[in-house]
DNA sequence: AGGCGAGGTGTACAATCGTCTACCGGCAAA
DNA sequence: TTTGCCGGTAGACGATTGTACACCTCGCCT
């Protein structure tokens, strides 16, 4: 393995054999960085030549679509965020029927049962979302706590998106007059970082993936029990006074 | 700069001309890996050389110290998480005199507005440690989610440490028959989690620190709300039933 | 007095790195 | 038809890396 081409020099002539992966070039560099990002190292610290040789490229051919490691960074980011972000939203759209709506009208009680089975779907969308995107999952929350400040400004924003995204839905579940509006996003925002959290574990340890799944449940349960709480102290005093 | 011994090639002869810092080759070895890390790239990528250099040494003196990366960054994780762990543990007892301590015969209410004082000063205190011990805790962060598996799992330990002396002081504070005793572990270990992220905010943002500590202490507030409605939904359902 | 191991230094080497310059095939616009 | 550019390759450069081998010098133990 002394050739910098790697798996396959591919010298132009022999281009058309075998063509079953119709990618460019861009998206051929970009998949290789991933996959290398994921099990390797951090995106930052790959090298120009490696993710070439894993690309089964030229390593100046990096230099036609990329400038920095940076530059490659958020054409990542920018693709996988797209995509999850739309996948998300599909599929959490799909299960809620008006018939899981809650109704304002009912009990506070009576809307954390019902909660509770609408968050129990939510959870295992996404952990099986996450499952199947794994390389991007563990890359980008590697890299949000990463080197390049370029990078954690990108993915932060794409959490955010991914929190407003959240919000939204929630309120459109929880009728606003049982929890603060504001304190819904905030709940939105920990939910999806801590989701981050179970979703490695979840990944990293298939024995304790039921365990892991209904750790989560709690937890986001819990939060939401909180935000009523907060907005409505007056009934948890109702018994004592 | 041509020179591998960088700053100051410090010939064993000259050694003893201002030896302000009476550090042994070890320290100094992580000393200036820790300082690189936390300013420049990853631990795990970081150069035998380039460690070597800003310490101020040989880069063969590396070999006589440690053999692996990881090895270094098991002993780095290893001598902070015990300074972070006592620290936290010296400062979260002294505010805590036993006229603060919350009796378990008042009703939830007054319970609330009470922790609410405590966590306040928690929160400043976490946050104040944070700010002294910046480079380890950015560190710390970012191994937590790194490419090591070594040091994710020892840096994983740390936190499931710090959680759960959180928890034990939390049970010291809060009357066990208003929250569940295992809720309460599950609620420190996210505490901790989310104070990594608040600080990390607080550490760049210095303008809007203000306004992370507010947040930091409504989000601790709020999951103590959750884990107590959650142990005693009929004081949510008291009302409206 | 002698041995010896721990900590430190210097030199050397093969490998790899990022980058530069030059060359080439296809394809689209002129 | 020619011109120009886009995507790809080849080769070479100096710099830097990890590691191996050899040497030195303390302090401690016997």
């Amino acid at each position: 393995m002394k050739t910098d081409s790697g798996v396959a020099p591919g010298t132009a002539t022999l281009r058309g054999k075998a063509a079953a992966a119709p990618q460019t070039g861009r998206q051929r560099l970009m998949a290789a960085a991933l996959q290398l990002a994921a099990t390797t190292r951090s995106l930052a610290s790959l090298g120009l030549r490696e993710v070439a040789r894993q690309a089964g490229l030229n390593p100046n051919t990096f230099y036609r679509h990329f400038k920095n490691f940076d530059d490659l960074g958020l054409a990542v980011i920018e693709e996988l965020a797209g995509e999850l972000r739309q996948g998300l939203r599909e599929r959490r759209r799909r299960p809620l029927g008006d018939a899981l709506r809650l109704d304002a009208a009912k009990d506070p009680l009576e809307l954390m049962r019902r909660a509770e089975g609408i968050i129990q779907e939510s959870v295992a969308l996404v952990l099986e979302f996450v499952t199947e995107h794994q390389q991007a999952y563990v890359v980008g929350i590697r890299e949000l706590h990463g080197t390049s400040p370029v990078l954690r400004g990108a993915l932060r924003k794409v959490f955010d998106e991914l929190a407003t995204d959240m919000a939204e839905d929630m309120l459109e579940i929880v009728p606003p007059q049982f929890v603060d509006a504001q304190a819904v996003h905030g709940i939105a925002a920990v939910v999806i970082r801590e989701m981050a959290f179970y979703s490695l574990d979840y990944l990293e340890q298939p024995a304790r993936r039921d365990q892991i799944r209904t750790e989560a449940q709690r937890f986001i349960l819990m939060l939401l029990w909180g935000g009523m709480a907060m907005r409505m102290p007056q009934l948890l005093a109702a018994r004592t006074r």
